[in-house]
DNA sequence: ATGACGGTGTGGCACCGA
């Protein structure tokens, strides 16, 4: 089974790109994030005739995730219960496999510009709430996945310039403090399960040829619970699609389970 | 210190992302 995440900076833009990459990459979930589009423009004909079932939480012009699925979706949670957002930034969907049922938590984690905002107030508030809900939804789904962007680069050598970048947004000790709580819920880096090639990202700036220069940051990730993390059999970023012609600026990031 | 690039909206630029 693969589980794949994806922030496409625009769905309308990108559907192109998604199609042709999930030719090339038949996984069984994708999970995208930024569709930057409402309901009524989201691809749904498109997708099924690619051969996926989709479920989404869409806002106009910023944010907006969606679950691709191969095989039914079932019990579909929109946003985190009980903490009021007026940002549509996670969906969760049970989906079934061979082993048994995957539960996914595809999430759009706040940017949070920059330490001191309103903007990384917020995204401390709701790295919190997700916290909280995590932990229920591990004791009632033990084969969990929580995958998506997280807006957070966990460890130094996940960023081009730990030092320079020092205290600077997705490096600060709170947010990787939240990172770190999620792990501690029983979560586990899947990325990090495998030796991986030095400076490996998921997401450079489109300014002054970051990718080029492989000046990026890994903040999209895929974290597995306990019952998952034997099963996992790989975990790595597909640059190919950063290549293309009016690429996202993330990479997707896949993950295998045996 | 700033902006660089790209997407969206009802625009003639501003806002946002990371």
């Amino acid at each position: 089974m693969q589980i794949a995440t994806w922030n496409v900076n625009s769905l309308s833009v990108r559907l192109p790109q998604v199609l042709d990459w999930l030719t090339q990459n038949p996984v069984d979930v994708l999970c995208l994030q930024e569709l930057k589009l409402t309901e009524d423009k989201f691809p749904f004909a498109a997708l099924q005739a690619a051969g996926y079932e989709a479920v989404a939480l869409c806002q106009k012009t910023y944010n907006g995730v969606a679950i691709l699925a191969r095989s039914p979706l079932d019990a579909v949670v929109r946003n985190i219960p009980g903490f009021e957002d007026e940002q549509a930034r996670v969906i969760a969907a049970t989906v079934l496999s061979g082993a048994g049922p995957v539960r996914i938590i595809n999430g759009y984690f706040v940017n949070g510009q920059a330490p001191g905002t309103d903007k990384f107030a917020y995204k401390l508030r709701w790295l919190a709430a997700l916290h909280d809900w995590v932990r229920t939804e591990l004791a009632a789904h033990p084969r969990l996945v929580v995958l998506g962007d997280f807006n957070v680069a966990p460890e130094d050598r996940d960023s081009y310039d730990p030092v320079g970048l020092a205290d600077t947004i997705h490096h600060t000790r709170e947010e990787r403090a939240h990172f770190q709580a999620l792990l501690g819920l029983g979560l586990t880096d899947a990325y990090r399960l495998f030796e991986q090639p030095e400076k490996s990202y998921s997401w450079w700036d489109y300014r002054m040829l970051g990718f080029q220069k492989n000046r990026g940051l890994r903040i999209d990730h895929i974290l597995v619970s306990e019952a998952l993390r034997a099963t996992v059999t790989a975990c790595v970023v597909d640059r190919a699609p950063r290549k293309n012609p009016q690429p996202s600026d993330h990479a997707p990031v896949v993950l295998t389970l045996g």
